[in-house]
DNA sequence: ATTATCTATAGATCTATAGATAATGC
DNA sequence: ATTATCTATAGATCTATAGATAATGC
């Protein structure tokens, strides 16, 4: 049945040839695992999936990257930070929070960290890595807005408000929630700063 | 090399002939996936694993539950709601949190709830399932801890405490940050129970 | 000639099952 | 005779690689 000439079926086309750009096929490589390991998580992610929604080959994946963890490793390593360091640091916390809520399931740009880290079950090195880099960049930031004498306190405190942080894009992008994805992201804002303020504050004894 | 007759070594006893019983192989399959499905999400648990935890066959594993989604389903649900329920309803918070703090890593039975739904990628029913069952429970417990006249609005703020909760779990064990580990649990309830009483009591504007 | 892309497949898992073997109950 | 346990393996992945094919640069 199979006809000798033509063939018209999209089946076998005798290869599109895809365009040849190298500097391209690595930024949609990124691009496609940022999205991927973000809502999936590493090992809920294929070589495959993220090959096929960059529209590459799958052996492309290798030749940049070398392996799984590879391309792990570039796509989301350093990534978010810059939110981190996108405006005054007083204001990290509701500028995160903002971006956590606003994003939507399309383009998780800014939180894919965040949600890299959440989702990778950490048996990998690179997930490890990822992990330590943001609690280390964050916990300082938020660390240094700390109203206390005690070091190790401010640490404590600043790690606790990092915790709400994962906590809330938790809920808000894998349980799903519907009452914190629904909320005006003003409201949740509200809350969540005047419960930091209590935090961050001197506590009565001390 | 082989000897024909004894063959002293370990490697092939005839089998041990495991003493026949179905009721421990079930309970043993059940504790040791808890403790794999916690500490290694659902993806990163394998059948094999918990078999071999539990010192049981694999094969029977399928005999009692199905399939690995029948035993996580088992295994995880509803197990830890017992925390919940486990005193008065205003000190859900305070006796949770101490249960995040409190345990090891041998044996995360409180927690193995609020680990296994952190880990797994949720691509799973019974992961989205045992999600749900988890926000719902806690969810409407602290909801009426909240100091407010507008229902969705206790809502919100009672799940903004869960995410804290949850967010403390990822960081005391996933990320396995020492300001959070090494603290003392009593002066992580303290800060966190003032920072949640100020996000349940009234706000100034209402 | 060099370099990007693609094909095809090796090798290592992992879930699940069919059917053999051994222990208990009658 | 029934039921628990074990062996062996099917079938479906998944990561990674070796080497063929096609497009660009000189």
């Amino acid at each position: 049945m199979t006809s000798d000439s033509g063939t018209p079926c999209d089946a076998d086309r005798p290869r599109p040839a895809r365009p040849r750009d190298s500097a391209a096929t690595r930024r949609a490589l990124l691009a496609a695992g940022r999205e991927l390991f973000a809502s999936a998580g590493y090992e809920g992610t294929t070589v495959r999936a993220v090959a096929e929604r960059a529209g590459v080959n799958q052996a492309l994946l290798f030749r940049h990257f070398g392996s799984k963890e590879g391309l792990f490793a570039e796509a989301v390593t350093g990534q978010a930070l810059d939110l981190l360091h996108d405006g005054p640091a007083e204001q990290v916390l509701p500028r995160t929070l903002a971006a956590i809520l606003a994003t939507d399931d399309g383009s998780a740009d800014d939180v894919a960290l965040f949600l890299a880290a959440l989702r990778s079950a950490g048996n990998t090195d690179a997930a490890a890595t990822v992990r330590e880099e943001l609690r280390v960049a964050y916990g300082g930031t938020l660390a240094r807005l700390v109203a206390t004498d005690d070091p190790a306190d401010a640490d404590l405190r600043a790690e606790l408000a990092l915790a709400w942080l994962l906590g809330i894009a938790l809920l808000r992008k894998v349980i799903r929630s519907e009452a914190v994805a629904g909320a005006d992201p003003g409201t949740v804002v509200g809350h969540v700063t005047r419960a930091v303020e209590a935090l961050f504050s001197p506590t009565e004894a001390g």
